[in-house]
DNA sequence: GTTAAACCTGTTACCGATAACATCAGCCTA
DNA sequence: TAGGCTGATGTTATCGGTAACAGGTTTAAC
């Protein structure tokens, strides 16, 4: 039913070994053989043998993403990055294996894609014997795919400033990752640039802390402030302990979220945010996963910001604005 | 690096083939040699070469997951779902491809599942050529698991009798889908069985639709209603049009959503839900497309309605009671 | 006690691709 | 014109499994 080199090989009156030249080194083909095979490849509806392919290059052709967090309540965020893993993989004829706390790892692979890793994690991904990929910026020298984390607060607090907002409040998460101190240092300098007192606070990432550090500091927020949030999660707390409080957004209060996945247009009024493109990252994860695989790392693409071997690519944020800015209604 | 079938058949002294017949039909080997065989097998940490034993079966053990929805924003409904089958697929050493309206389905694979499923969707689905199992439950015969809709909102209608609602309105998505006329009829049986008078109405799945409507029509809604919803979406668009109605939830409106993915914690107040295990079902649906696939089909499993060759599989969803419905304070 | 059936284990070929080597033609050089 | 080199194509072996068949031994039957 499905044609294989050998049909191939043998409606284009050739050996099958020239077919598969054609396709992995179509320079040591001519031309004219090239076209031949060509022709039999469409006429037959050609498609290589995954498993076939994998056995010969002594290869598994599976890459595994390894989802470092519970998993309790899926996080929409993972699961755009997985779509755009997934579809990057399919278009080179890889396979993908989700691994979570749950399934072992188990089995080989070819690659490994980590995301949620903390810094508990590394001494266990230190072992890893494949190429791997961090998703989030990390300190410890490993290659990593992440949004501009810096430039995304940047974004935010510049556009809190170009507001009017005349207090600006940054609210991070309580975690010492790499991530956060980047969102936390776009911040500072952007205040500090604009001759601003940074005031920051942290919590963990649930809503339930910023709404409820919301409503039990009422006091002490004047109208006029912004509150720059480390995560949209965040920005929903806040956003409902102003609301229960009776505050008025976007005019005596502004909220930035931060991420774009899902949760910012949950949200009632829905979130001005900055959005990271997740899925366009999720597939750029898996592309640089596999050139490193492959050997072939040809770093010659914009975004690389590549001095040593260190893959680290950065994906600008762009600010999305909606309804928790003022804004809104001008644009 | 990695042991080999000879590897293992090496240190027990035996061949390739009595390994391989320990681990396929281990009936036909004597306990002897298969003491020896696990010895070995343990020793070396053996793992079987998932390309080896495609190639050699001649499939491709791939699964396909067909996501037919517009993934615009991901739905956390599916990537729930996803997570399921990836672990089932995982567990037997399958590979799983993940198929979405952008990347066109290409390559060959051993069997397709598909989520998402609409009328105009089967023409399609016909010509596929491999086992099939839809998530979701269909009127066209194609064997699916799904969660025991009708049950669904027999619970919810049932709970908001218990607590007292006078009224109790059906929100429901505008869709001629199977899926939806079972929850209807739930609710419809349950009302009238009380001797009640149902009411539906329906929108598309969008919590401002249900808001809107909340709104405008907020003269008609006595106090002492419950709106049963057919999903978490209109749930929370409901609960945001009481709530800037300046309605009490629960005690004067009760909100029951649908689906009790990730969406019913995120309102504010939480929503109580018809609950499905969706993680679960999605390993069932990937095990059950797998012993399709293997023409072995045990069907002894207490879930099975089947009488027929179809197979039809139906998870009990669980009501989990929050903080829009009057019982919550009391459990 | 011979013969066949049953049972266990090993040998061979094959799945579809690829690397390494072999072959053969054409061309250049002395 | 012989020898060697280059470049294009075919042949062989191999990846790690499994089905089908072959060979050898034990058991059963008449």
């Amino acid at each position: 039913m499905i044609a294989t080199l050998n049909d191939v090989a043998k409606l284009a009156n050739v050996s099958k070994m020239t077919v598969s030249r054609v396709i992995n080194h179509p320079e040591q083909v001519t031309d004219e053989l090239k076209q031949l095979v060509f022709k039999a490849m469409t006429a037959l509806n050609y498609q290589p043998n995954f498993a076939a392919k994998a056995l010969a290059a002594n290869t598994t052709r599976i890459i595994k993403l390894i989802i470092l967090e519970k998993v309790d309540t899926v996080e929409p965020y993972y699961a755009t990055l997985l779509m755009g893993v997934a579809q990057a993989l399919n278009e080179h004829q890889y396979a993908l294996q989700v691994v979570t706390q749950k399934n072992a790892d188990i089995g080989d692979c070819d690659g490994y894609i980590i995301t949620g890793a903390r810094r508990e994690d590394f001494d266990w991904i230190n072992q890893l014997n494949r190429p791997t990929i961090l998703f989030g910026e990390n300190r410890h020298n490993y290659d990593y795919v992440d949004s501009d984390n810096k430039y995304g607060t940047f974004l935010a607090t510049s556009a809190a400033i170009n507001d009017g907002y005349e207090d600006i409040i940054f609210f991070g998460i309580e975690l010492k990752e790499s991530f956060e101190y980047s969102r936390e240092r776009g911040y500072m300098d952007t205040m500090q640039k604009d001759g601003r007192d940074p005031q920051i606070v942290r919590f963990g990432n649930h809503s339930s802390e910023s709404q409820n550090y919301i409503e039990t500091h009422w006091q002490e927020f004047k109208p006029n402030t912004c509150f720059v949030c480390s995560s949209d999660r965040l920005a929903i707390g806040v956003e409902r302990g102003i609301q229960h409080m009776n505050g008025n957004i976007p005019d005596e209060f502004g909220i930035i979220g931060f991420d774009g996945v899902f949760l910012d247009q949950i949200a009632d009024p829905k979130l001005t945010t900055v959005k990271q493109p997740v899925m366009t990252m999720g597939s750029k994860v898996a592309e640089l996963l596999l050139q490193k695989i492959n050997r072939a790392l040809p770093m010659t693409e914009d975004h690389d910001v590549n001095r040593s071997n260190r893959i680290e690519v950065m994906f600008s944020p762009e600010l999305i604005r909606r309804q928790t800015t003022r804004n809104y209604h001008r644009s």
